[in-house]
DNA sequence: TAGCGTAATGTTGGATCCAATCAACGGCCG
DNA sequence: CGGCCGTTGATTGGATCCAACATTACGCTA
């Protein structure tokens, strides 16, 4: 009756690579979902219709289901009762409100951890920056860039306080693109990574704190921008 | 074959307390198991299993499973693969973890929404610290003091900030009665409540933020206070 | 008797089936 | 000719059924 779905999508290249193993169908779908929403390969507004997704996935509505209630939960998606799920849209207010909330949790987050980083944690949030100094890949940046602020953050204790900041800070990744076309070269950021994790190294955390919201302020204002001069040019 | 469930349940006055018409099982059973957590009639470390859960709330499995799903995301229930779910555990470490979070919302979320407060809203704040100066009943305490809080922060724009502002501090109920228990009479968070809102209705974000972070550090400690002399009590 | 391996049981995860709801289309009436 | 209402199709929400996993208890063996 229904035809072979679509072959070309963005979920496809997903089924692919599901590098780990996943426990539950539930997981895999809603990683999915997840990394093809924060990538950028569903756009804002798309219908997620859970027969269609189930049958590109390889697994029967329910999972999709699961998957599909726990993202609503993390803001990525809307449900409608009786009508179904649409990707979240973005938009400059969603993009300072999401701003609004990294600039109130990181700085908290990064005041608790700085005075109880490890040696191996500075390290590794070091090996973070040059890592992102040669990655190409706007993607790969996203993640590089998530895992350098929370190698800052991971001594602050208080698991509650760190997810909440990760989950959000990935959401920011659905503005990666924005940001990194806003200001021509991101050099400026990576100035900002060394001069916070050296604050931090010297147990300098009023200086780290500054340092952060200096680079989170300058982050939202160049995304503002960005949709300024956007919605300017396209109406 | 399996007799009726122990009819003495805490689920049985929820599912009678269905006031709102709930549009759909998912809806009703979050909301029960929610209600339910945040006022401690469950409390941490309940086993929840799916069929008695259904059972007693009158529905399948299936919305069960759906909200138990969202509730974990929200950190209210810990989820086990194959192994079920039980409610999240209390302790001081969770309860400082809450309170970092509070820390770092709630005076974003006041300074954004001091200058944007209209007439309403102050009368309606100062309303429901009148409303608190009468009320015995801690569950009704817990609620007017969580709209109370989100009254002054309602101006501040920025949905999800206050989405996340409003869940932590829903959280919070589940430490309130170690709040109460732990200082004597809580009319001095009534002056601060008082204060607060005079100082942001004179459009003064920066006295209303002081008082704000005194008064959640001042609940902190309270509560850090009580757990300590009750593990010392009980060991 | 202690320890290990296996089988039985209960619970969750997943699939399929059915019912309820919403949206769109078409016909009817004003 | 236009607006309202009923009907149809598609999609989600809910229920039931089956399979997979984890835990527990039991029995066998050393």
């Amino acid at each position: 009756m229904k035809p072979a779905p679509d072959p070309v999508s963005p979920l496809d290249s997903l089924a692919a690579a599901a590098g780990p193993r996943w426990r539950t169908a539930t997981e895999f779908v809603e990683a999915a979902l997840k990394a093809a929403i924060l990538e950028g390969r569903l756009p804002g507004g798309t219908p997620l219709r859970q027969e269609e997704l189930a049958e590109r996935l390889g697994v029967s509505r329910m999972p999709v289901r699961e998957a599909l209630r726990q993202l609503e939960a993390q803001a990525l998606v809307e449900v409608l009762p009786h009508r179904g799920a649409v990707v979240a849209e973005i938009s400059a207010a969603d993009a300072a409100d999401l701003f609004a909330i990294r600039r109130a949790l990181e700085p908290a987050a990064l005041r608790l951890s700085t005075p109880r980083l490890t040696q191996e944690q500075r390290a590794h949030a070091a090996a973070l920056i040059e890592a992102m100094d040669t990655e190409p890949d706007p993607g790969r940046m996203g993640l590089l860039n998530r895992q350098f602020h929370m190698a800052l953050y991971a001594a602050a204790g208080h698991p509650r306080l760190l997810a909440l900041a990760e989950q959000h800070l990935a959401a920011f990744d659905r503005y990666l693109r924005f940001h990194l076309a806003a200001q021509g070269r991101e050099r400026m950021a990576q100035q900002d990574h060394r001069a916070m994790l050296a604050a931090a190294a010297r147990g300098d955390a009023d200086a780290a704190v500054t340092i952060l919201e200096g680079h989170l302020d300058h982050a939202a204002d160049a995304i503002a921008r960005f949709f300024a001069a956007r919605s300017a040019s396209t109406r």
